[in-house]
DNA sequence: ACGATGATGAAC
DNA sequence: TTCATCATCGTA
């Protein structure tokens, strides 16, 4: 099973596309090769009330992006050095996201894996879709609820009331030595 | 614990 | 136009 996903996934409500897209693979082709790798950590940030997320500033020409289309990428610069990949959920006109954390065991880290995969400003505002060079698939991986981990958000602490929310999902990991 | 390093948004 | 801040990481 290998089916790439589309709009009707990422237009869903924020925490539930964050939820499942742990188990999918996301998928980047450049200079003629293909790398997938397991979704393993993600978090949601959700509309304007969300004091962590962007959109807490009203409509901006940075997180533009965010209130766009579902199904697109949202990718800014911070800390000076480190670009951040999001996935644009929600209907067109309502400002959330999806924000990738980890891929695997190994990229666990927003700005690693943006970094590995080559993922910078040219990637911003272009739809998840193989012409884009940067795509999910669902290869049939199931995560159960159990194997979930849920807790707040990393590097908030800003956000008053909406620091504490359970808002960041992670594949548990597997015991050492396999 | 902290520095690297620059875009951003809000204050002035 | 200036300034503090920042969805981080590697080194200490």
């Amino acid at each position: 099973m290998r089916k790439v996903l589309g709009p009707s996934f990422f237009n869903r409500p924020t925490l539930a596309v964050a939820r499942d897209l742990l188990g999918k693979y996301l998928v980047r082709k450049v200079r003629g090769k293909e790398i997938a790798l397991l979704i393993t950590e993600t978090e949601g940030y959700h509309g304007t009330k969300d004091l962590a997320c962007h959109a807490r500033a009203g409509r901006t020409a940075r997180n533009d992006p965010m209130w766009g289309k579902p199904g697109h990428a949202y990718v800014y610069f911070t800390y000076g050095m480190h670009w951040m990949l999001n996935l644009v959920t929600g209907p067109d006109g309502f400002p959330s996201a999806v924000l990738i954390r980890a891929l695997g065991d190994e990229l666990n880290g927003p700005a690693k894996l943006t970094k590995f995969l080559q993922i910078d400003k040219r990637l911003n505002t272009k739809p998840l879709a193989k012409t884009s060079g940067l795509w999910v698939e669902d290869r049939g991986v199931i995560v159960k609820r159990s194997e979930i981990q849920r807790g707040p958000r990393v590097g908030i602490s800003y956000a008053g009331e909406y620091a504490h929310k359970p808002w960041r999902f992670m594949v548990k990991k597997k015991k050492s030595g396999n």
